[in-house]
DNA sequence: ATGGCATTATGCTAATGA
């Protein structure tokens, strides 16, 4: 099964590249980030006339995720049960007997910013709420916008970057302790050592083009899907498309 | 060098993103 995430920054603008990524790159799940559209607005027949099955749930103007699927969605979780929040920031669903949690992680902003404790406590109460997931559905995979680098290989310019948020020590402790539920980053898994190997360049400055970017979408398996995997990539290509969103989709095949 | 660029909205300026 081929599985990805994508933040899209605005599925309004950015449906015609999502069609054509179905198309050409033909995944199996492909759970979105930053639909920034309201449900009544949803593409829904476009994403079903390309063979595709959709939950989702939508947001004006911010956030807003979605789970598309090729195969049957079950049971799906709208948001963390165990964290009230106006924000909608996370979706989960069976499909194939894995279980998919895709989530649009708060930014944080700064480390002197209110929104930045609110993605802590986003990331403490997605820490319980999984453990608890993973006991249910031993195959599982975490994917999205974890607005996280994990490490200082993931980020351009580490000591430009040290200490600030997206790279910041609390963030990559709740990070961590992610991992230690039992969840392995599958592009790490592929790629170790890989340097410059980012899923988001910042719009100015030329960022793309002079790979000034950041690893912050990740694909997470647990143990039993880790065993299965055999590739994963971030696919590049759609960011040099004609107003391309500011990340990459990153696909893993288990 | 706190700029640069893209998206959105009680819109033509401001907030947010990462």
């Amino acid at each position: 099964m081929k599985i990805a995430t994508w933040n899209v920054n605005s599925l309004n603008v950015r449906l015609p590249h999502v069609l054509d990524w179905l198309a050409s790159a033909a995944p199996d799940v492909l759970c979105l980030q930053e639909l920034k559209l309201e449900d009544k607005k949803f593409p829904k027949e476009a994403i079903e006339a390309a063979g595709y099955q959709v939950a989702f749930m939508g947001q004006k103007t911010y956030n807003g995720v979605a789970i598309i699927s090729k195969h049957p969605i079950e049971d799906v979780v709208y948001n963390l049960p165990n964290f009230e929040d106006e924000q909608k920031r996370l979706i989960a669903a069976t499909i194939n007997g894995v279980r998919i949690v895709g989530g649009y992680f708060p930014n944080g902003q700064s480390l002197d910013s209110e929104k930045y404790p609110y993605k802590l406590a986003w990331l403490t109460a997605l820490t319980e709420w999984l453990a608890g997931e993973m006991e249910k559905h031993p195959s599982l995979a975490l994917m999205g916008d974890f607005n996280i680098a994990p490490y200082d290989i993931d980020v351009h310019d580490p000591k430009a970057w040290e200490g600030q948020n997206l790279v910041s020590p609390p963030e990559r402790e709740a990070f961590f302790k992610l991992i230690g539920l039992g969840l392995t980053d599958a592009y790490r898994v592929k790629y170790p050592d890989a340097e410059k190997m980012f899923s988001w360049w910042d719009y100015r400055m030329q960022g793309f083009r002079r790979n000034l970017g950041m690893r912050i979408d990740h694909i997470l398996l647990s143990a039993p899907l880790l065993a299965s995997l055999t590739a994963c990539e971030i696919d590049k290509e759609p960011r040099k498309w004609e107003r391309p969103s500011d990340h990459a989709p990153v696909w893993a095949t288990v």
